[in-house]
DNA sequence: CGGAATGGTAAACGTACGTTTATTTATAAC
DNA sequence: GTTATAAATAAACGTACGTTTACCATTCCG
């Protein structure tokens, strides 16, 4: 048998299968290697552990993702056209638009949005790590494209696009609930995208808490200043 | 022994410290009973199983605290003074408030956040039909304040609006490692709470997708309208 | 006094898990 | 053709899990 590495690619498509579907901790050796047909102890063997397969099957996608996303920000800076909104979509386009292939990718993103809030340390370090380049490229980017926005105001607000982000790849339920008027599948990814990214834009243009609460007649009315 | 239900309750509190902690599908009940200095059984006898003593956790904090955002909505409606910031606010919070509390209700919240991730279809559906009454209310609240935006997309605005406020409610580790500018920690629930609501206020009302397609030079450069 | 309930407990049940070991099979080198 | 190397396998290891059973203690009501 031993054909190269088969047996390794269809352990990491099942894996990332049924991490995605289950989750990771509900996902158990077996039914990975049951689905894919080949031994229980290969994963060990390829991955040393279920912890390193994990971390497999995210890398695997992870990195030329994260690749497509810088070189769109790339592009925008070489065309000097760099718009809060273009940079909204290249950040979050790319994981998007991978959710459109029926196959895998879809999937993937799906785990990709719960690794956010799963339980696992060593997952959350692995994140961290594995999108330092990513958010050291992104952030003067953003910086420059809100020049007005206080440092920390912008961290908070990235925090937020973040939640949305998460939160629409991993596609809940209650989401899919919702998504009773989808006429085309192919074109739901560009629709959430065409959706999402003026809501983000507008929230992170959004004028200063402070600023907003002497400006406007929001949250109580204010005693002072009846106009 | 048997001094009313202590015990029941020493589970409870227990529990709800270690599924926020480690996650609901990591946390087992000898884990639990043997933290809560209680016996193994204890745990079936009084909640009939491990899904029972979850569905139990989370009804004690949810019920309470629905009814808190919905008795918000109320006075908003009576003083006949219903902003959107306002209503936001009445929504998210009460569960961001309710994480002021150094004790249970931080690790409440912090549960109530990652469950909308977790892997378990009894748990959505346990918590569709516990937040029911809830959305019913709020719905056509916001339609209200929102009346030009179509129906459809005040729905998908709203679920990026449950995104945000879920990650800010699981309190990514991320997200602390960012709040290395954190002065006072009692303030901090309320210092979110100032952030988040001109966010998701701007996102919810911003322009359509279609009309700032049009109106905007956004996302690339369109070949056509040169100006 | 006596017998249900009710609350609590110890011990075991069967199952599933990730991992390891020992062994066999295939590939390639000399 | 023999040997080294890598891949694949079957079987077992030890551990942990949720749940169940059978048994003890207390309370309360007739």
């Amino acid at each position: 048998m031993a054909e190269a590495s088969d047996t390794k690619d269809r352990i990491l498509d099942t894996a990332e299968h049924l991490f995605a579907e289950r989750g990771l901790g509900q996902t158990s050796l077996r039914q990975i290697t049951s689905h894919a047909e080949v031994n229980l102890a290969a994963v060990n063997y390829h991955f040393g552990s279920k912890e390193g397969l994990i971390k497999a099957v995210l890398a695997r996608r992870l990195e030329p993702l994260n690749r497509e996303r810088i070189r769109r920000l790339d592009r925008l800076e070489r065309q000097g056209h760099v718009t809060l909104e273009g940079l909204i979509e290249a950040f979050i386009g790319p994981p998007l638009e991978l959710s459109r292939d029926g196959g895998g990718g879809s999937r993937f993103v799906r785990l990709m949005g719960r690794t956010y809030t799963e339980h696992a340390s060593f997952l959350h370090e692995h994140m961290r790590h594995a999108n330092e380049a990513l958010v050291n490229r992104f952030k003067p980017a953003f910086r420059a494209v809100l020049p007005e926005l206080p440092k920390t105001e912008l961290y908070w607000r990235l925090h937020f696009l973040v939640g949305v982000m998460s939160y629409v790849m991993a596609g809940n339920d209650m989401m899919q609930l919702l998504a009773a008027s989808r006429n085309s599948e192919q074109e739901e990814p560009r629709e959430i995208i065409r959706r999402v990214v003026p809501f983000l834009a507008a929230g992170l243009r959004a004028p200063l808490p402070e600023e907003l609460a002497q400006a406007r007649d929001v949250l109580e009315a204010s005693p002072r200043d009846p106009a």
